[in-house]
DNA sequence: CCAGTAGCCTGCTTGC
DNA sequence: TGCAAGCAGGCTACTG
């Protein structure tokens, strides 16, 4: 499941090998993968042939590619990887993979030597998707451009213009539990459920807590996590992009090794352990979703909001 | 405006 | 063995 560092890890990746490219055909394979393309897929395929992808951008886990017509700036071909998604760079000629629903061809860059590419958006789930959209200012940072889809989106623990007291006054003032809040990514982006329950344990927090109670220790702590967590990750699935073939499906290399409660239900607490206490995860089920933690590093709170 | 939830999706696993 | 239900969960659109 990709969250903020494999959506940066994609990104990277496509810096590196699509960046630069212009897109000489486009072939819509599946049309709900597009669907947030409120025009239809012909608008689509229209938008992109012959534009050119200068440097891609995130924010949270959305990605964006801005578009360069003959002219300036057209807008941005935004990519969404929903739980299943991944962008692939390909040689053209290549086998297509099973769930292949959107292809962009890409012209050889030109230095005479190099070879088109073909950009896959692969989806089994279809929750993710591509569109193209419009470019508008941040309402926070005149100059700074982001796709008109992606403004409601809060800025991820990982930008440096990420404000952590605003973010701890936001949450002060809300009424409804920790978790809930942190997965809210209007308020803080880049955050899905793996990672706010590793967060959640690193701060030793309560996925229930009541955002009102939490005190700016409490709230540094925790925004501090989330870096850690994510910059942890992205060590470890950021350097795979070397070669041709961008392979984000979502596996880092950071969930067999690192995650400390998120699948370990059942199994011991290692922090508790490493103090000589047993304590045993558990997993219980919240907001439709599977929440791991430590019952005695991080107590249900007195007054709880599930 | 805010809090909370249904529905979108496919494929693997579990239960009868 | 076959079929159905359960599960995985990010996001938008919607309701209260």
């Amino acid at each position: 499941m990709p969250e903020l560092p494999e959506v940066e890890v994609v990104r990277r990746g496509l810096e590196r090998w699509a960046a630069g490219r212009t897109v000489s055909a486009v072939e819509v394979l599946d049309a709900r993968s597009a669907r947030r393309h409120d025009a239809g897929p012909a608008d689509f395929t229209e938008r992109l042939t012959g534009a050119r992808l200068a440097v891609p951008e995130r924010r949270g886990k959305y990605l964006w590619i801005p578009l360069s017509g003959p002219g300036p700036l057209t807008g941005a071909l935004v990519a969404h990887l929903g739980m299943s998604g991944q962008l692939l760079v390909n040689e053209p000629g290549d086998t297509d993979p099973r769930h292949l629903r959107i292809r962009l061809l890409l012209e050889p860059v030109e230095d005479g030597e190099d070879r088109s590419r073909e950009l896959r958006f692969v989806d089994q789930r279809i929750f993710g998707g591509l569109f193209v959209d419009a470019l508008v200012e941040a309402v926070d940072r005149p100059g700074q451009l982001l796709p008109a889809s992606v403004a409601h989106i809060g800025r991820d623990p990982l930008d440096p213009a990420f404000d952590p007291e605003a973010v701890h006054s936001r949450l002060r003032r809300r009424k409804t539990g920790l978790k809930r809040a942190l997965l809210d990514q209007a308020l803080v982006s880049g955050i899905g459920n793996i990672y706010a329950d590793e967060a959640l344990w690193r701060a030793r927090l309560h996925y229930a807590r009541p955002t009102e109670t939490l005190n700016r220790t409490e709230s540094g702590r925790l925004f501090e996590a989330v870096r850690e967590v994510m910059e942890e990750a992205l060590a470890q699935g950021g350097t795979s992009f070397d070669s041709l073939y961008v392979n984000v499906n979502g596996d880092s290399g950071y969930f067999d090794r690192s995650l400390n409660v998120y699948g370990r239900a059942g199994q011991p607490c290692r922090r508790c352990a490493r103090q000589g206490r047993e304590s045993i995860v558990v997993r219980e089920r919240f907001m439709n979703r599977s929440s791991a933690y430590c019952p005695r590093c991080q107590p249900v709170p007195r007054r709880a909001r599930w």
